[in-house]
DNA sequence: AATAAGTGATTAGCATGCTAACCATATCGT
DNA sequence: ACGATATGGTTAGCATGCTAATCACTTATT
């Protein structure tokens, strides 16, 4: 059966993909995950933590556990919002900022050796195809 | 830059799998990862725990605490190899057997409902694009 | 035969990621 | 104005998964 196929290598893909990550980002002194909160900081900096519990699709207590780590580490900054007492607001330090590149640069390279050898036509099909897989999952 | 778009995509694909995994897995009282453990021991009941780490893409000390984990649960059992005292081999009880079954299921849901409205070229052409990329990550 | 090198498994310690239960603050309803 | 309800975060506890260091047993080497 193909569809048992493309299962099995869509687990093998998931699997390596975060080995061969995990890897990369201990030479950065990373976990997995933390360098998605730091670029989405990146982006949207002073975001609230419930906000990046939405964007990485995880749950509330694991962004506290990991704002909790990355704050030990000095890559992050919590402030409490002055409107609202409850909610904590999360910030890059400079150590923070200067980890970005780095980041990018793993994922680059990643990108680059999972698509090698892929035609711009090739690209435009699997594009297609992820999108209407994430899409049947959400 | 399309290359972006596809990694994205396959992070995004990968969590929500996991999620989604996660969630059916565990109505059988079981956490992501342990069902795949089952199922290769249902493939290849007595293997080694050393075996066990190379099927699944995973370290012998995260093998070690996975079996020692579905022992206590009752699901696997281990016994000493007679000619070589080093190696455990790990087998799946009869609770073990039982349960393979409904992992299949979970995994035959999320793979319709993954690559639902895709026609048969498309998954050719899928599982081709996925092999590729697959081999590229190795 | 005794020691060195290699191999299978384990332990300790760290981090993500989850659920369930909880605390703290805001807001709503009366 | 006060009690109920909702919302943002935290804590505790479990499991996967990793590395580094170690233990236990085998196999080579001399």
């Amino acid at each position: 059966m193909i569809e048992v196929e493309i299962r099995e290598l869509l687990d093998d893909i998931s699997t390596k993909k975060r080995r061969s990550y995990s890897e990369m980002l201990r030479q950065l002194s990373l976990h997995t995950g933390q360098d998605q909160l730091l670029c989405r900081l990146r982006k949207e900096d002073g975001i609230t933590q419930s906000q990046l519990s939405e964007r990485l699709n995880c749950e509330p207590p694991t962004i506290a556990n990991m704002v909790k780590t990355l704050e030990n580490y000095g890559l992050i900054y919590r402030k409490r919002d002055l409107l609202d007492a409850r909610v904590n607001r999360v910030f890059l330090t400079a150590k923070g900022h200067d980890i970005i590149e780095p980041i990018e640069q793993v994922w680059q390279k990643q990108q680059d050796k999972l698509l090698e050898g892929m035609s711009s036509e090739e690209l435009l099909i699997l594009k297609r195809l992820l999108t209407k897989m994430a899409g049947n999952i959400s």
